[in-house]
DNA sequence: GTTTTCGTCGATCATATGATCACGATGCGC
DNA sequence: GCGCATCGTGATCATATGATCGACGAAAAC
């Protein structure tokens, strides 16, 4: 797992150091010297604020480019899947997927995302990577964030720490429990209730595709074991959202692990006005392409490769 | 008067490939020699590709944060004016006040204009400067560019140059001449009221500011007189607003001058949504604060001095 | 056809940048 | 009070970057 634990908070008059710096080294073109001159600051701390400035979101580059992402694919995206919007990001051969995908994802809600809205986030380390280079962005203009499943504590929290202004409502439950009706009795309690009504109120929820592969984050996170996925498989599964499993179609099974799930049900995260989904990678090819035939997902944002794959196999 | 005359468009495939190194990297953070490696192109290809794509404003870098301006004083000039917005940039010894002022203004226009909108535009250094950034943007989204006076011929041409889709109507005309008459019968062309009343539907009107000095860019371009700008001053001319003066206050003066102006008047100006003036520098102090006391301007966009000191002199 | 001019390309080199290291300050537990 | 860990700082150095220059090739002028 990777650690969710940077400090994500600091001074506000830091902050306008920051952003002071940042302006004249991105608008002014000054150099890191010259800035420090100014400032009275070394060169090398006038490096370190700018690569704050950047890891934590506060710096912020964008393409003006309908190429931005692989505007052909994004279009056949749209159009076969009847998809909001789609947006996939160029071929890379190293470098790890989720972060890329991540930046993408946040890039894509930073533009989308307005003052006082409220975010229902899944499961996933896409979602994860995600809402941590959204974290300034969240705070800075009040979104709610509101958690679309259990077991999502451990990093939202790290995401939300440091901030009072922010509203953050998690389920207090893990993903699954192990009998059905100790998941009926989480999913009755007066506060799972309230913040899974709360949930079915937001504007966006960003979630991630699971595979039925034995590399799924549900299995390495303890949440499903290797027979299990075996047994989901058997029985049509290609992927999940939000721990749902479904058929190629993108019809939802019928499986016993369904009702051990604290969570939202697909009914319920279909009325969500846009379910955006961040996925990517050779594995998910199915699991991915189901999700936007069965229309589970509005916006998908994804890599160019799996984007062709995709899109190869519903031509064919 | 700076070239205007970059060539401003390129070849599709050129575009993506630009996107495509910008993407990797100010997203994965790639060198540029890695990039050239993977792309079969020569670092220093890369590099003047970078370059470019940041001249043409296809690569654009946002601070995302409330003292990207300066925040105190942003939030005290809204208050004090009640204007809708403003923005502060910060305080920097060289440099081209005017060159910072159209970046600051360009990147708030990209941020607010949508796809088909129409902007009107007035006249001086700055606003010139401004569209001369937004040029991508403008034809990217199907904006259309209307002009509040004559004798914008110039340079909204060198912008407008090398696309076709765009919309640009201008005002065939100088912006003064030399007798009242001659000023109605041009106001009076059929092409001449066109423009002008499809200038008064605009969604957006950007604007320069200009001081009651010698150094003002109407006497520069031989609009205007420095005997003529000594009679307006004595009778209480502190700025002009596309050619109009107008008294500390803010209320238009009834000079001779304005009757020989071709373009629109201050009324259909305020009737235009939002009004948007970049300037700064002081000898602009008065100007600027006379234009927010009389409403003139609905966002102001200046620089951290002027802004102290616009807020100095109506706090005492 | 020749010459001129312009623009593009890559090599070279000075500079800007960020990675690493070692130091000192600060906070924490014993 | 005394280590101990942690963090921020600046010094040093390897690397990334972009400015300059000459060469090449294409288009235009003659």
């Amino acid at each position: 797992m990777n650690e969710a634990n940077d400090e994500l908070a600091f001074e506000p008059h830091e902050e306008e150091l920051l952003s002071r710096v940042a302006w004249h080294y991105y608008h002014d073109g000054l150099t890191q010297s010259e800035i420090g001159e100014r400032l009275n600051l070394s060169r090398i701390k006038v490096s370190r604020m700018l690569d704050r400035g950047r890891k934590m979101g506060l710096i912020h580059v964008h393409i003006n480019s309908s190429y931005g992402g692989c505007f052909a694919l994004e279009a056949k995206l749209q159009e076969i899947y009847g998809l909001d919007e789609a947006r996939v990001i160029p071929a890379q051969e190293s470098g790890n997927i989720n972060d890329r995908l991540a930046e993408a994802a946040s890039q894509y809600l930073m533009g989308r995302l307005k003052d006082q809205e409220m975010l229902a986030v899944g499961w996933g380390a896409t979602v994860m990577g995600t809402l941590q280079r959204l974290a300034r962005t969240l705070s800075y203009r009040d979104i709610s964030l509101v958690s679309l499943t259990g077991g999502v504590s451990a990093y939202i929290e790290g995401v939300a720490s440091g901030r009072s202004s922010q509203n953050v409502h998690l389920i207090p439950a893990p993903l699954v429990v192990s009998q059905e009706n100790i998941a009926e009795a989480i999913r009755a309690e007066r506060h799972v209730v309230e913040v899974m009504s709360m949930a079915r109120t937001a504007n966006y929820a960003l979630v991630g595709i699971g595979a039925v592969a034995d590399e799924a984050t549900l299995i390495a996170s303890g949440y499903a074991s290797r027979s299990q996925f075996e047994i989901f498989r058997r029985q049509g599964a290609v992927g999940d959202i939000i721990g749902i499993f479904y058929d190629q179609n993108g019809v939802p099974l019928d499986l016993p692990f369904h009702k051990m799930l604290v969570g939202l049900d697909f009914e319920a995260l279909s009325a969500i006005p846009q379910v955006i989904a961040a996925a990517g990678g050779p594995k998910k090819v199915d699991a991915i392409r189901a999700a936007a035939r069965g229309g589970r997902i509005d916006v998908l944002i994804t890599d160019e490769p799996t984007a062709q794959a995709i899109i190869e196999k519903d031509q064919a």
